[in-house]
DNA sequence: GCCGTTTTCGGCCCGACTGTTTTCAGTCG
């Protein structure tokens, strides 16, 4: 019997949203593109790069927000672009973009894009050459015809057919997912630290320090009595490739697997200043430094000016934000994203005493052989207790999973006999019988509620199916949120990192349902799918539901993939007290749905 | 185009590097 699933449908009052958010983000960015193009202030187009970001990170359908004439709650949002996005709910398309789309061939955009080539010198290209694709420009270099343009030369024509060559036109830059990213960092910072000894320290900054999903680039900060010594140091490397423009500051090289790596040198007493410079995010930067302005500091890289006075030094970041009158921000909260008000010592509201993995009592999602597992119950038993863990609960794959491996009812039953066997037997952990269950397409479960009863933990997740439209998509899940034997959802969004988009659902209606059944939603671990994400994460969080942050390993060492959910919290600003498994097995149930049953 | 414990108008971070220049524009992070 499926429980609730005829409880929930789309309120008549509520508009169903036409255009996700993405796509609509997607039409501000090329309008953005299209103005910068068109030779537009800077400032607008950065404004119409700024409301994108927050168009697609939002929780909500900004459709539907600028159906109903509120748009202009999100920041960076006013009447103008309000306007814009129901003009394009209307009709498909922007007036302004129409305009300009006549005005500039779609193929400037993708020149717009080469390295040492922007906005202004696409047009220069267009207006003098008439070029108006990669292969216009690619022809005009080979036969020398750039350097008839002033300002350009034979550089640049260089330049433009390596980078054409490359195929930097077609494909966006690679990005490398975070362990990588940091595997890759920790290794050449140890390895230039320790081509100079104890005089020498680096330091990894940038996305990776912020925990980012992926990184782009690599940003090493050093401390060096011998900079000409470790800038040789770098080149002879092993991991890299080449070595440009080195420079009294630094250098910028590149790994053989392409990852670019920018390495700085800082003054001892500055290393705070070029750490946080370079951890950034940009964006947080640029909001810091306005913000310093009101208050008549100048903040660089070096250090913080004020007219007249010489300027201030900082040895840690923390000494440098207190400087600007903010608490320390943790890196993981650098984005932007409201941070500098929370930090402000002078009222504001407070940051967060952010989770840590220390705190985390328990994993609830992993798999053993049962399934697609490679460990026993045990040995996921033995190396969970080994992490400092009170608990896991072991969630095979159920009945129709699809890829193999299915667990049928009658193995799952042996299943609980084999955990509650194991539990008996393994010391100081507590075992707990779960299962991954299947949410169908239409919304019910692939075990029947008595045995699904016999469970102490039941994840649900979607497996199959993910292209069957918002509105249905958002139904079956609900359908599961409501069920009363679920406990969690697993993954909700379904999106891999790089590779799949999430699938198309209404996160706000999920997490209204969640709140309400107190049904769990959870921070997958996986470092592919962290998912939720830190956005949804937040505002999951914020409309009262409770967050649950399990590694879903299927061995022993993916175990750890815990720290990349914790990371994922962090940057979702989740301390412990919003976070279910940070309490002890007890506590964390009376947390959760109240069982019918079982 | 957005936004306001100086402002509803006039601001909107900071610096390095490159290639082309004879003093700097454009691009990038």
């Amino acid at each position: 019997m499926r429980a609730g699933a005829q409880q929930w449908a789309y309120p008549d009052d509520v508009p169903k949203p036409e255009l996700p958010n993405a796509a609509i983000a997607e039409a501000l960015e090329e309008l953005g593109d299209l103005y910068e193009l068109d030779g537009a202030i800077v400032h607008r187009v950065v404004a119409y790069r700024t409301a994108a970001r927050t168009v697609r990170e939002a929780p909500v359908s900004v459709a539907a927000l600028a159906r109903a004439g509120r748009a202009t709650e999100l920041p960076g949002i006013g009447a103008t672009l309000q306007e814009k996005i129901v003009a394009l709910l209307d009709s498909g398309t922007i007036p302004a973009t129409q305009k300009l789309r006549a005005k500039f061939p779609p193929g400037l955009i993708a020149i717009m894009r080469l390295p040492g080539l922007g906005p202004k010198r696409a047009r220069q290209l267009h207006d003098e050459l008439g070029i108006d694709s990669p292969e216009a420009l690619r022809q005009a270099a080979q036969a020398q015809r750039l350097r008839t343009v002033r300002g350009l030369g034979p550089k640049l024509e260089q330049s433009v057919l390596a980078a054409l060559e490359a195929g930097a036109a077609e494909r966006l830059a690679p990005r490398v997912l975070l362990p990588k990213a940091l595997q890759l960092g920790e290794a050449l910072s140890a390895a230039l630290a320790d081509s100079d000894g104890a005089a020498t320290q680096v330091l990894l900054a940038g996305s990776a320090r912020r925990q980012a999903d992926s990184v782009k680039d690599l940003d090493l900060i050093a401390t060096t009595s011998r900079p000409a010594a470790l800038l040789k140091a770098l080149e002879e490397l092993d991991q890299i490739e080449s070595v440009s423009s080195t420079g009294e500051a630094g250098a910028r090289a590149r790994t053989h697997a392409g990852v670019r790596v920018e390495l700085r040198i800082a003054k001892r007493g500055a290393v705070g200043n070029m750490l946080q410079h370079f951890t950034g995010s940009g964006r947080h930067n640029a909001a810091l430094r306005e913000a310093a302005v009101r208050r008549g500091l100048h903040v660089s890289e070096y250090g913080v000016s004020e007219e007249g006075a010489a300027t201030r030094t900082c040895a840690t970041e923390a000494e440098l934000y207190e400087l600007l009158g903010l608490a320390y921000i943790e890196p993981e909260l650098r984005e932007d994203r409201g941070e500098l008000d929370a930090a402000r010592l002078d009222g504001g509201p407070a940051l967060p005493r952010l989770l840590t993995l220390e705190q985390i009592r328990g994993d609830l999602h992993c798999h053993t052989i049962a399934s697609d597992g490679h460990n026993t119950i045990e040995e996921m038993a033995t190396a969970a207790r080994e992490r400092g863990y009170e608990y896991i609960a072991f969630t095979d794959h159920s009945a129709s999973h699809g890829f193999g491996n299915e667990v049928s009812p009658a193995q799952l039953r042996r299943q609980i006999e084999l955990v509650r066997e194991a539990d008996a037997r393994v010391e100081g952990i507590r075992l707990l019988a779960g299962s991954e269950v299947n949410i169908l397409p239409d919304g019910r479960l692939d075990y029947d509620d008595e045995l699904l009863a016999q469970l102490d933990w039941v994840i649900a997740s979607m497996h199959t199916a993910f292209g069957m439209g918002e509105a249905a998509m958002t139904r079956r899940m609900i359908s599961a949120i409501e069920h009363p034997l679920v406990d969690a959802i697993g993954h909700p969004t379904g999106r891999l990192i790089q590779r799949r988009a999430p699938y198309a659902i209404d996160l706000d209606a999920v997490f209204a349902a969640a709140a309400a059944t107190r049904t769990m939603l959870e921070i997958n671990g996986n470092p592919d799918r962290r998912d939720l994400t830190d956005v949804h994460a937040r505002a999951a969080a914020r409309a009262g539901v409770t967050v649950v942050i399990d590694s879903d390993a299927h061995r022993v060492a993916t175990l750890q993939n815990m720290r990349w959910g914790v990371a994922t919290a962090r940057r979702a600003w989740l301390s412990a007290r919003e976070v279910a498994n940070t309490r002890s097995w007890p506590q964390l149930r009376k947390l959760g749905k109240k069982k019918g049953a079982g």
